[in-house]
DNA sequence: TGATTATGAATGAACG
DNA sequence: CGTTCATTCATAATCA
């Protein structure tokens, strides 16, 4: 789900190598998960079907992760709500009907946006059964 | 700020044939928004005062504008947002002193934002498992 | 052609 | 919860 290459650097690292210029603000405003962090929550959202966990839940959770690197309750909160909502914002790009052009001859029409991510995979998992498989459906979509 | 002249070679269609070198896979990874994009875009954003379009909005504009060039939902989408966040920055950058503002200035000292101090405590009242009421229930915790 | 800039894309965080 | 904002990352476009 992450074609970007992450550092597991969790001590609040400065992330971007970009560019090394005098400035030495390495201040850490904000939670950058680690991939750990992001495989687990995963399997929870996905695996498992945990959308929406309860207070004592995310603090289990965050305890979990805090074992990976560093975290708070809200990130974990902040991270389903926000999963929740963008699993929706998927949904909006439907809709986007195929228009011939003017110009160019027919472009490659990738009809059903992929929206979000170039990697040309959506993982399917919603409510996970019981009987799910140790991992979510991975379907390939190849324009 | 505003390079405007771009002449991508749009009547051959493909504006963005990057890699004549080595490198023959080049996959499209972002959209290339042409003239004519900019042109209208920036017509209804300025022009019109279409800041934050609904969603069906964002819709119909992509479909428009999709007879000038190929263009997905999530790039209107997304133009939007960054446009606002543009804005925001000039007229940052114009007061000169720039006192970083947490929020958009509305918070009175301490109203609500109560998660970059010691007792944290968030409002949730979503669904739990077992059984969910309606009203918000207050929880603290320690992190 | 490598460095720099402008901006598309992504997501954590928060508001209403 | 839906929406919006701020910040960061990636890269097309441009410049030296």
């Amino acid at each position: 789900m992450e074609p970007q290459t992450q550092q597991p650097t969790e001590d609040g690292g400065s992330n971007k190598a970009a560019g090394s210029s005098a400035n030495m603000l390495c201040r850490q405003s904000r939670w950058t998960p680690t991939t750990d962090h992001i495989r687990i929550l995963n399997e929870l959202f996905y695996n498992k079907g945990v959308r929406s966990p309860t207070i004592e839940q995310v603090q289990r959770i965050c305890l979990q992760l805090k074992w990976y690197g560093k975290i708070e309750f809200k990130n974990v909160y902040y991270w389903f709500v926000n999963q929740r909502s963008q699993e929706k914002q998927k949904k909006r790009s439907t809709s986007d009907v195929h228009v011939p052009m003017q110009r160019s001859g027919l472009v490659d029409d990738d009809k059903v946006t992929n929206w979000k991510h170039e990697d040309q995979y959506i993982n399917f998992g919603s409510s996970a059964p019981a009987s799910a498989s140790s991992a979510g459906v991975l379907i390939a979509f190849n324009g």
